[in-house]
DNA sequence: CTATAATATCACCGTCGAATGATATGAGTA
DNA sequence: TACTCATATCATTCGACGGTGATATTATAG
């Protein structure tokens, strides 16, 4: 009993770490990500740096905003996003930082269907 | 052309960070990193650990070591699996850290079907 | 009040990839 | 050598999810 509440606090939290980083792993939510990593963007920016369709990039947004990863403020008729917090960019960093180690090693796995470059 | 340069330049970071999230997006891929994160492991203990089948766990620790996130040691007919490298686990402490702050924005987001719990 | 720009929403479709079951490999043991 | 345990491989299936196109909504401008 104990331990199966133990159990379900660890399901819990990997179903939350599997969530957060399934918003990383999308390259259209991670070129998002990625594009207002330094300064806020309007959706339209986002839209025009990562060359992404507007309801797609809309879509994820919105998904990015549920997840608590961004954080849109109303300005006129234009929505500004940026990361919700500091801890994304964190994340960001310390993956940068293992790519810098792993990449190859990345590059060369084949399970994946992503458009190399 | 030199914009050029860049542009691939980026989107092969891209598309290797994507790959990297890939790793720890998955539930079973990640409960596995997560079972092995303090100490080495059997393949058998990871089943055991994590419930899956065998194919599965065997499957997702191929694709993990590919990518760079695991290392196997052969120790007579048992293969030990670990971690390859800090910064794989510096990421699961980044990542619990954020989902300590947005963890209950992961509960509501309905975009993924992942088994609540 | 109409027109237009900025963004959001939503249903549909195609595809990727996770899980499974069967089987292969390989190492130790009797 | 035969047998068993530990792990890997592989083809197949099926569901989830990303992209798209059409449309709705909201806000400013004229």
């Amino acid at each position: 009993m104990a331990k199966q509440i133990i159990t379900s606090k660890r399901l819990l939290t990997e179903s939350r770490l599997a969530k957060l980083f399934r918003g990383f792993s999308d390259r259209s939510r991670l070129s998002i990500l990625l594009c207002i990593e330094t300064e806020p963007k309007t959706v339209n920016e986002i839209v025009e740096a990562t060359e992404l369709s507007q309801p797609n990039v809309s879509n994820h947004l919105s998904c990015l905003r549920e997840c608590g990863l961004v954080v849109a403020t109303a300005q006129g008729k234009y929505n500004i996003y940026q990361l919700s917090d500091t801890g994304v960019r964190q994340i960001l960093l310390c993956a940068r930082e293992l790519v810098g180690k792993t990449g190859a090693d990345l590059d060369n796995c084949g399970n994946y269907q992503l458009p190399n470059i």
